[in-house]
DNA sequence: TTCATACTTGCATCTTAATGCAAGTGTATA
DNA sequence: TATACACTTGCATTAAGATGCAAGTATGAA
């Protein structure tokens, strides 16, 4: 079942507490750099870099090379659209064949 | 953010691949036992009956006790009202104050 | 070209969680 | 009551992932 994998990946991205914040945290922001979210919302700079790739890598985030920086954004729709895919096929009845 | 917990919660519980594979299965099923699903997904029973418990206790899943058997069901509505209320909130603008 | 800033990556440590066997619990049937 | 069946739970092992410091890379400014 490929969907699981697509599926499962996605939902490790997003279980972890720290990185979900960060989510949130571009969601209202619109798009931030590495610096600002480590200090909004409390996390070692490191650790948020490479949870901000790791987001990034599954296709979340957005990155734009500004100069020195490396401003994020949220896919709001693709990330939408996913979860949106997977509740459908939930409520499908027969969903995985 | 009482949001990122209990969305980091839920993410969790499904990013298991064996995990989410059961919910697949229990998706198509309609319902089924633990012994059943050990079988039709490869999985040793004992890791079958807590990956199902642990889905239970996040809501995904129901319980019922027939005689000897434990037959559990995806509770489809309210984990894809659940993934909706996730979209929905990433697509509106400010969605974390 | 030197320096500072912004970020990434290597590394070691520490948690958390998945796994499977074996033992335990509960329930129906002989 | 004894036995079999369905499931849960304890335990030890293993693997995956989060964390933070330190070192490395890239880019702009002095």
């Amino acid at each position: 079942m490929k969907n699981v994998s697509k599926f499962s990946s996605l939902f490790k991205v997003l279980s972890d507490p720290n990185r979900l914040g960060l989510v949130f945290e571009l969601c209202k922001c619109r798009e931030a750099n590495v610096g600002q979210l480590s200090q909004c919302c409390s996390i070692d700079f490191s650790v948020v870099s490479r949870h901000l790739s790791k987001l990034k890598g599954a296709g979340v985030l957005g990155a734009n090379k500004k100069g020195k920086e490396v401003y994020y954004d949220l896919k709001r729709e693709e990330l939408a659209r996913l979860l949106r895919e997977f509740a459908d096929e939930i409520e499908s009845s027969s969903c995985c064949n």
